[in-house]
DNA sequence: CTGAAAGCGCTTACAG
DNA sequence: CTGAAAGCGCTTACAG
């Protein structure tokens, strides 16, 4: 016999199986050393038998927190996404926040925003998943704020974690020029604003500078992380520059696409020309040729983001940048002929 | 100035500032049919002056709902985890239901289950990340449940949405007969117990029957969903059994095994050997050769899954068994010589 | 159509 | 170490 209409039994419930108040109860819960040792014996005891599960709603609403992590993406896709929501999780549920997921797509006419202080102790955001004014009325309601892959806009300090974009493609293209002697090496760019490229093209840009190769605007192509740019984008750039004897795109995604494009021009890869990429996707081993490229550490960035957010919320504060680091995979495409690797 | 301690406006502010009573505020949140033209433009724009959002874990604690939707899983990992999800949230975001995840890696002494009618309002529970007793505990306690690829346990009757696997195992493997002539076919089973696995392997059966092929013991092999395990069982299989002129992998990371081990074996697929899987990973295009399979509608069984509960939690009900259609993905594995396919 | 009031199941100063 | 009581911000019969 329960005192509520539902049928789950109540912290007052459990009180009075102990016979003690609801006010120990909820410190046994929260603070056991609150408890002697006498009185948390029964009570653990009452609530076994009783089969007591704290309502967390009631909890919430009495200490005003929520324990629970939004995550804020566009869409939920592409194979950044598991790794990444792995490590969030991982980090969450290790904390024993609860993790909730949303995509910005409709946030069509409703009264509450999907994620806000209302249902969330903080959230992480995603790329450009929310629009700076949106992002910027978050930060002014208090809501402690992570960025993934994107740093803040101007006026706004918010915490940012993301990767070690600049070295690694610097790396990457001097590999191309000292080891495969390239000098006429296409680059690739992201979509607009995308920060991940914007760094990929400067460190293209330094390796070429640090070599005292010219850059040239006509070696760099459009693309939009997706196949079918790049490879017209290709198409069109080994039309007007035959030179071109290398590609470095902006990610593995553009890289197949490029792939296809030189097939099509009845280029080989990599004796005519060399490609790479960027991110390291499931399937660039498995390309032909297997693509080199770079590997991004995507779980770690979720659990990093994670980290970061429950620090803040904990504390007040955290790191404003976190850079990981970002590691070259050579396979192939670029010239390099390894011992063929093993998929197992 | 707002009465609360916290900045956000409470529903009092909201009252006052509109000159109505809070019981106003809520009827205009819930039914707006419930108040007055006038009072509803007041109500408004006081709402928007305050810039108010009702807190959901007040409104949950007083509804007893909590208007989340819990997805249960082994671990975030995998080809199938992003489509399903991406059905999922789809449906429950439509419905303006909040998604919760869980992995039950580390149930281990908490309190509280991850996921339970204290913080959901019903779940989905993904293969086998709950043990038959948790699943029981829970269904007992009234929580509705939607299972996803797995039956439920004898005695209970929990809804289930799952693929069809039996029908197009057999399709493959009449295709395998009746193209491409062969008549010893290979299986490789999954993980034990796993029921995906158990109907492929009946439509396996019933197509060599159909066909007067008797089954043969050791032409079924082990295999754990997994690349390594699935190499071995082949280099196995085929020393016993040189004849073997087809493999059907129960997956397709074992049929990445299987290509491996058989080209490690000096055997030419499809040539001496045909090779097809089950999955259609986002992979399996550029394997060499490209896989003959059979697609799951992953982004569909999310969809599903996530309506049935929706359905169930509202209504009290829903169809016990949902399974959803699967399609034959003829490619080069198996034999076919199709004109090369653009991945673009 | 609207208001006053009780209640949802917890937590947490405040006393003792 | 423990209890009585107020409060968290909503919703919802009950009256009017």
């Amino acid at each position: 016999m329960t005192s509520s209409k539902s049928n789950s039994p109540t912290i007052r419930d459990v009180a009075r199986k102990a016979g003690v108040s609801v006010a120990t109860i909820s410190r046994f819960l929260n603070n056991p050393s609150l408890v002697s040792a006498d009185t948390a014996e029964t009570v653990r005891s009452a609530m076994n038998a009783l089969n007591y599960v704290p309502l967390v709603v009631a909890r919430n609403l009495a200490t005003h927190k929520t324990n629970a992590l939004g995550l804020m993406l566009t869409e939920i896709q592409g194979d950044f996404f598991t790794p990444m929501l792995k490590g969030i999780e991982s980090v969450a549920s290790a904390e024993n926040y609860d993790l909730l997921i949303s995509t910005s797509r409709k946030t069509g006419s409703r009264i509450a925003p999907p994620l806000g202080k209302h249902n969330t102790d903080g959230i992480m955001v995603f790329l450009d998943s929310l629009s700076v004014e949106e992002l910027k009325k978050l930060h002014e309601s208090d809501l402690p704020i992570v960025l993934i892959h994107q740093t803040p806009p101007d006026s706004l300090s918010i915490p940012c974690v993301t990767i070690e974009n600049k070295s690694a493609s610097q790396r990457l293209v001097t590999h191309l020029i000292e080891v495969h002697h390239r000098r006429h090496i296409g680059f690739l760019r992201g979509p607009e604003n995308n920060e991940d490229s914007y760094w990929r093209e400067m460190g293209y840009q330094q390796a070429l500078n640090n070599h005292h190769i010219p850059l040239s605007e006509g070696l760099i192509g459009i693309g939009c992380y997706d196949r079918s740019t790049a490879r017209k984008s290709t198409t069109l750039m080994i039309e007007a520059h035959p030179e071109m004897d290398a590609i470095f795109c902006g990610d593995d995604e553009s890289a197949i696409g490029v792939l296809i494009a030189l097939r099509d021009a009845g280029k080989k890869v990599p004796e005519d020309i060399s490609v790479v990429g960027f991110d390291d996707e499931l399937l660039t081993p498995y390309l032909t040729p297997p693509l080199t490229t770079v590997r991004a550490p995507t779980e770690e960035v979720g659990k990093t983001a994670a980290s970061k957010l429950i620090q803040l919320i904990r504390t007040g504060a955290t790191d404003l940048l976190t850079l990981l680091p970002t590691q070259l995979v050579i396979r192939r495409s670029c010239g390099c002929t390894e011992a063929p690797v093993s998929l197992i």
